[in-house]
DNA sequence: CCGTATTTGTCCGTATGTATG
DNA sequence: ACATACATACGGACAAATACG
């Protein structure tokens, strides 16, 4: 038992005693970090976090520990952590990594693609054709999940994990997706290509599509930093 | 200054005080499990690592909370840290992803060599031409060098981190990486290829041969398993 | 299956050195 | 140069879970 008061904290990290407290507490950093309540660049105190979370700074410490080998946050010694900074460069690095885990994907989906899986694929694709030409929002989130179906698909849990890591890297940088509503039809029809390619169990294909497809995503990327 | 003995540990902890003592102790455990001192499996108690390093639970419960996040070693509630076993189907895996990571390093360098850096890959290729055929050993570690290189000459940080913790993983895997040494000038063979892609600035080629190289040495190690 | 020993998870207090204004 | 804040690390403590005989 705690013998601390342990006030209901910002989040709640009763109920699951299936994971340590750092874990709980790594994970829940996490969620503040994706979610924006921790916005890139901030400065973490461990007395101060480890107050909020109503626990002592040992899990604390090892729950930033782990933040830190999945790049969510920096430690210098001696300097607080902080919430990691990613720059443009760093971005274009992680969107070609991304799009060499996409190409693989793809092309380990399509030696093993089961019927039920590639209708699965075909509704998300006709659904993002439906998609109004305005609605960046859903067709961004539509997008991000078709990549990451197709990944998940393989079963391969090492490129699951590493291709969801990079995902969530990206949402460190500053610059929002921007994507122009006139994109949207040719993106959608990219997608079907891909899954035309996975379906005929042309692997390279697919590599080669999905590889591009994600090139020209930094493409935009970039050139809006530059701006 | 350390109130307890402190006496020379293991390795030598001292004199590096740019980084953070569990940063230190990780990194050299790490070493001690990919040096073979402690193999997949093996229990790792808390208060004896500690004594043995000199230091106390705090920083070593950091350490490995570390090596859990890059996979090395396992945690679960309440029992003790193991060092990672990898499984025929794990290894399988990572061999995909590494494949995956290969072909997306052909592909960007494709893009970006310069002359110098072609003629260093060059100079490697040759000098696979000329091992020995029976000197095994001596051509597996050409063999990682000359991959290590392509990802390396990219200079993208992301791939090059990646990279190097998925080859780390597969030191976890019991079996050797056994090489039939008449499949060694049809290898060397495969990397003269590569490198005339890339020299090309042939991206997809570029990629296409490292893939199915890297598929290639996977289907080799899964044969060795199912025996 | 039970009782005991071991080990982890967590907390606290404290000392020390390093950064920061 | 000084004071304050903070991170780093130590050691002791104890409950609870696990491992063991």
């Amino acid at each position: 038992m705690n013998t601390t008061a342990s006030l209901p904290p910002i989040n709640a990290l009763t109920l699951v005693q299936s994971a340590s407290l750092s874990h709980l507490v790594a994970d829940s950093i996490e969620e503040m970090i994706l979610g924006g309540t921790l916005r890139p660049g901030v400065r973490l105190n461990e007395v101060t976090l480890a107050q909020q979370f109503g626990i002592s700074r040992g899990p604390l410490r090892e729950a930033l520990s782990m933040l830190e080998g999945s790049g969510l946050i920096t430690q210098e010694k001696n300097r607080s952590a902080h919430v990691r900074q990613i720059s443009l460069a760093e971005a274009a690095d992680i969107y070609d990594v991304r799009a060499g885990l996409d190409a693989a994907a793809g092309r380990l989906l399509a030696q093993r693609i089961s019927d039920e899986q590639l209708q699965t694929l075909r509704v998300m694709t006709s659904a993002m054709h439906k998609v109004q030409p305005d609605d960046v929002d859903r067709f961004h989130e539509l997008n991000l999940r078709f990549h990451d179906t197709i990944v998940a698909m393989t079963g391969n849990a090492v490129l699951i994990d590493q291709y969801r890591k990079l995902c969530k890297l990206l949402v460190l940088f500053r610059r929002r997706n921007l994507m122009a509503p006139m994109a949207i039809p040719m993106f959608a029809e990219e997608h079907a290509t891909i899954v035309d390619f996975i379906a005929e169990r042309d692997g390279m294909g697919a590599a080669e599509a999905l590889f591009a497809h994600a090139q020209g995503g930094k493409m935009r990327m970039m050139k809006d930093g530059e701006m």
